[in-house]
DNA sequence: TTAAGTTAGTTTATCCGCACAACAAACATT
DNA sequence: AATGTTTGTTGTGCGGATAAACTAACTTAA
């Protein structure tokens, strides 16, 4: 708990003029004044230091409501810019976006068996790359966030990546070192929440849990506006969440984990062994009732594991981070099937289930806007 | 967000100051200014209020360390008393405790087949009672908790009761009227989680889990230091989280519900018909072998959605509440052994499991602590 | 025993940020 | 052209915190 003095109810006020001017920009002094409660002098003194550093700047007259013309003052979301890096299991994201997390530029690559130093070789070219193209601007590259597939603890290390080889390297440090500006290290789940909750299907929810599901199932959690990452940066780890006390063993040494059922993975393996890729399209195409059949059953283990999650925090939604999910509603509506057998019907009206909004995107633009807000902390600090 | 001014400053240090001599007193005002960074005078104006308004007292000088001695301060936990309830499936508890938290009064009741009027009387008439008997005090009755073994929504009415009849009661209201004082309606687990967190075995825990075992299984979340109550209040209901998808229907619509494995009800169906309780506690004094097998199995099951809870959370504990496990030392052993052979090492080592301190009294003691919060927030507002 | 040093708490002066009110600027209405 | 409204600025005062000086009370050691 910190101490309050003057400072800090400067601090206070500037935090909230600057957050108002971002999410309702254009808008007046006067405006301001009326929504933050504040006079309409210390709505002027503190915007006046906020044109100076450049980060709200004066676009010119409003519309007048029967007097003087308004100043209508604009966030200046081209003060600086972000790079969000999502390295996956077999691909590369690299994304630069402004104070707005909208994309200026974007960079995928397919990683076919590179080695770890490969790999971060790529990315730091890339970043480079990226950083030489980027348009001028008051504050520059304002940092680098970047996910993993795996666990990252509160010192934003990389502990564990069941299906990369990343585990202990320090990647926070090696970027730092080569750009000389802020970098964090997440969980994929976790930026793909904080994407969605930003820019996407969550915006409007304060309490919910974002299920990202391909090899595996890493779920993000969202409570009270902000990410719960657990005591040593570990939550949401439901993907080895027994829902069959008796089923096979799991290579995280638990048994009948939810992922041996639901995720992309355990999908893909329920179908015959000799379907390939374009075998699996040609079936989508032509309703293959196999194929169908097998997307329901993935859709109903889907289910049974986030019933579990609806009890456990009673949220306002729940967003499904898949391809599939995205590209096809039978699955969800195979999902909601389950649901409405399974839940309490007082939860089924009131938690919605709802498909990923930023798609491939999320975790990349979870990670910008994770230095975003960083940033825009530190400048009322 | 509220805005700031130096009101918001005084009361902020104010709160921070209070906070301080009720969890460091014995404590001079030196001690305090160094402790928060304020300002001696600051702290001496502060502290002055304080004192006039009955929550501080000076107890006399300490000890000098080298000069003048110093006049320390007590917080008065007599300032004002709390009452809290527990509304059982078939008992009643009524605490009254100081601002402290120290038990001063407590009345207990078995319910068998009481109606909920007669139970409702039951608690009203014991209100009174304990309120005549209370000792004087500037503030008197500053609130009475009261917890319920069921859901409880955001407008703290009783919305399901699986095992009672108080569905749609408006106890909140009915308690108002009748003693005209802040009354709080809480869930049984929720309530019982705070008592830990504040007086019992999670006192040093930040991030931790309440489990409360007995005809059902219900979880309070402390997350952040604060309760996690979800969005309709509903959270924690993990007792139905699916542990075996196609184990048998639950009559909460699910299958294979944690609680049909490992709550107390689950654990006496699995125990001879023939068994009463005399029967039970002989053979427990014998260590007899199918007891202890049925024992082993309950702590087996218990473990299963332990680790569960544990792979979502990555908690900092998780604190047990069941008569049997505080008990015997036996069953937390049958549950650590599933944990150590289901659970990730990563957590094994960094996850209490402990049985709860405070047993019955838990969830009362926590709707006092709730009170008290709520009134000395309530000084500083 | 006395002087010097240390710690506790109060008093006084000053600073800082906000609110308030008066004012100037720029517009709409009639 | 006169009146009223809205926007934004300027000067004044208030409240609360800090800092420094001061008083008070004690320890230590010559």
């Amino acid at each position: 708990m910190t101490i309050a003095d003057q400072n800090l109810v400067k601090k206070m006020n500037r935090r909230r003029l600057l957050q108002e001017v971002i999410h309702h920009s254009p808008i007046s002094r006067a405006s301001l004044s009326k929504t933050t409660g504040l006079n309409k002098s210390t709505v002027s003194a503190q915007i006046q230091g906020l044109v100076d550093e450049k980060f709200i700047f004066e676009i010119g007259q409003g519309q007048s409501s029967g007097g003087r013309r308004p100043v209508m003052l604009m966030f200046n979301k081209q003060a600086g810019y972000a790079i969000g890096v999502d390295i996956g299991v077999d691909d590369l994201t690299v994304l630069l976006t402004d104070l707005d997390g909208s994309i200026v530029s974007e960079h995928y690559f397919e990683l076919e068996q590179s080695s770890v130093n490969e790999t971060m070789a790529l990315l730091l070219k890339t970043i480079e790359q990226v950083i030489r193209t980027m348009p001028g601007s008051p504050y520059g590259l304002i940092g680098i966030g970047i996910c993993v597939p795996g666990l990252v603890n509160r010192s934003e290390q990389i502990v564990l990546t069941p299906n990369t080889h990343w585990n202990g390297v320090d990647v926070k440090k090696q970027v730092e070192e080569a750009f000389n500006v802020p970098v964090t290290i997440e969980n994929e789940a976790n930026a793909g929440a904080y994407g969605e909750h930003i820019y996407g299907a969550a915006k409007a929810f304060d309490d919910f849990m974002y299920v990202s599901i391909s090899t595996g199932i890493g779920v993000g959690l969202v409570l009270n506006n902000e990410l719960y990452r657990g005591v040593h940066g570990f939550s949401g780890e439901m993907g080895h969440m027994t829902i069959d006390f008796n089923g096979p063993k799991c290579n995280c040494g638990n048994r009948g984990c939810w992922e041996l059922y639901a995720s992309e993975k355990a999908f893909r393996q329920s179908l015959p062994a000799d379907w390939d890729e374009k075998e699996l399209n040609k079936r989508f195409q032509q309703n293959d009732v196999v194929l169908f059949r097998s997307l329901e059953n993935f859709g109903h283990h889907l289910g049974i594991g986030l019933v579990n999650i609806a009890n456990t925090f009673d949220p306002e939604a729940i967003i499904l981070r898949n391809p599939l999910i995205e590209s096809n509603p039978f699955v969800l509506n195979a999902v909601k099937n389950t649901l409405s057998s399974r839940m309490n019907v007082r939860f089924e009206t009131e938690c919605a289930f709802l498909p990923s909004t930023l798609g491939k995107n999320a975790p990349a633009l979870g990670a910008c806007s994770m230095m975003i807000e960083s940033f825009i902390k530190g400048i009322t600090a």
